[in-house]
DNA sequence: AGCGCTTCATGAAACGTTACATCACTGTGA
DNA sequence: TCACAGTGATGTAACGTTTCATGAAGCGCT
């Protein structure tokens, strides 16, 4: 029949003398005598067999394939969470088909549409589109949004990671405090920093202050608001907690362009726990999200397919990390603070 | 039959009152008479029909997915590749099966196997396992590596690279140059930068020198050997070029760290095209890989499936850019130097 | 020896498609 | 009027698995 082809399930079963649905058996675990397991064991490994995923999965409408869907590649966070995501996935044995949307509503519908029809086991998505997370024919687990309560949710614990930054900030000493936020205005478990936060402050009675910026165009609100709060090389706050690594990093370099000192005159402390690729430090003080509990626990929420008790999210700890931008000095990763690509340890 | 599943062909057949072969024949574009076609398309809408890409995919021994062989995600040179090559696999109606290999052999053999009992139309692997390509009973296009001769692979002009750093040394008043590498023992055409920047050298009678670490684990032999050649602030080379950007910006860092200005004293030249995703800039002057060529070419000799021509690597041009560690000033991407991760213009 | 039990190999019937050989129907030309 | 293309729908046989009903073989017991 099929010559010059992969061999097949018949092949072996030819091979080895003995009936298909053995074959069968055999590579399933289910039991078989030990003579014919080793017949068939040997006739698979003479003709190089290799079981066909895709008639089986029509068999048992199981693929061992996930879909992910993921806004971007580019910014380090979303690459270092994929990177959690596919490990957690292959570890199991599921293989990962990896969509990225650019943050454009179009393209997740059509990358829901391919995942469909390519009849995934299940999505993780951090997604835009609650309209077709809910509709999805096959289970979802979404990261950092909740968009109904029988749809697990992962995420970090955003509100008390934004307690964290405030009572780290007065830990050190600072007085007057500030959040800055930006980004697009979606519902998300980000949008619990700054509560967090503030929460800390009015508990605290410390003076704060904070700018929400829901735009995802442009910072220059951010900078015109310190502009606006500068004075010869003073600024109005001593403690700033931003609701991202990079805007941290970038209000920092403003502040030093514009003759603030960080971290002697203001501290800055950021979210996320993004690392440079350069120096394999901590672009800032930072509170850092467990990407690898947040993919172990996204991937078991997934495969096991129970609805958590309760309300759907998972909010998995974070912790402080000292990066430059605070008084407490910087953190490096590896030995020397000098970062090697090709060093592993450092996964 | 299968209530309360998915809908199949044969649903929509019986719902539109045609045979099962005309179904197919609209999904698949064959001309069908308009009539039937209208009933079979509006039968498939009402269902909510979805074809089965795994019963597909047993029939015609095509999956329209392909694997993604890489090392690594959290650096951003690959994480920038991975995007380019998904989009333009998603452009083509591809799902891409990412698989991470943490520059492990064996995790490179598991992801092998798994990649081919999932039966995918094709490999794009950047790999350090030349056996398991060659093997391969499906296409692999590689990526820097070329295995063997009828085996395509896909990179950029790392000789040409190599040249226009030396050129744009020299031509920025460059006397005495460097050429700095390191990273794992493995043939690759990104061996092809260093005889690149020599030829110049050679050709133009320029005082030159080179430093090749072939240590994964390690830079500790760069700094020794720039110590050697630091002498009161003063370091013994005006111009150097590093094999990575990475490499670049802490040679930077070390030479500034030892009272040496860069670009005033010494001018460097990395290679990739790395942006920093903070402040949106190059982390260094560069010569930049076109990736998004790189990763059109890729898919379209996999596609294609037609032996290129002569020798099978295709080596795409380069360009330099200037990132403030040459005295021709930064050049910022983006409006004002301020990198916004959700601004989609950056693709 | 004969009975019931367990264990385990067998063969055939699906799974949801595609592709191919039929066949019904229309229209044309002699 | 009839034969003959040509068009296009139909039904069926695969594709490579899993699963299930069947039955054979072995074993312990009366």
């Amino acid at each position: 029949m099929n010559r010059n082809l992969q061999p097949t399930m018949k092949d072996v079963a030819r091979e080895a003398g003995v009936a298909l649905g053995t074959v069968s058996r055999v590579f399933n675990g289910y039991p078989v005598g030990e003579e014919y397991r080793e017949r068939v064991e040997a006739a698979a490994e003479k003709l190089n067999y290799r079981i066909n995923n895709y008639a089986r999965g029509l068999k048992t409408n199981k693929t061992f394939c996930i879909g992910l869907l993921m806004p971007s590649l580019r910014h380090p966070f979303f690459a270092a969470l994929i990177d959690e995501l596919t490990a957690a996935l292959m570890h199991r044995g599921y293989l990962t088909n990896v969509m990225i949307t650019n943050f454009d509503p179009g393209a997740e519908l059509k990358c829901f549409n391919l995942i469909e029809q390519n009849k995934v086991d299940g999505i993780i998505a951090l997604t835009y589109r609650p309209d077709l997370v809910v509709e999805s024919a096959v289970p979802v687990v979404t990261i950092d949004r909740q968009f109904h309560p029988a749809i697990p949710c992962v995420s970090s614990d955003n509100f008390r990671g934004g307690q964290m930054a405030a009572e780290k900030l007065l830990e050190l000493g600072c007085r007057k405090l500030l959040f800055l936020r930006i980004g697009p205005e979606i519902q998300s478990e980000a949008d619990r920093r700054g509560p967090g936060f503030e929460d800390v402050c009015r508990r605290t009675g410390t003076a704060y202050d904070s700018l929400l910026v829901n735009d995802e165009e442009t910072e220059a609100p951010v900078y015109q608001f310190l502009s606006r709060h500068l004075q010869d090389g003073h600024l109005d706050f001593d403690g700033i907690f931003c609701n991202t690594d990079g805007l941290a990093r970038r209000v920092m370099e403003f502040l030093e362009r514009n003759g603030v000192r960080v971290p002697d005159e203001v501290q800055i402390i950021g979210y996320d726990g993004i690392i440079d690729f350069a120096t394999g430090c901590y672009v800032c003080s930072t509170i850092v999200q467990p990407l690898r509990q947040m993919a172990e626990a996204a991937v078991n929420l997934l495969l096991s397919s129970e609805t958590p008790a309760g309300e759907a999210v998972l909010r998995l700890p974070v912790t402080y990390v000292p990066g430059g931008t605070t008084r407490d000095g910087p953190a490096a990763v590896g030995d020397s603070g000098v970062y090697n690509p090709f060093h592993t340890e450092f996964r």
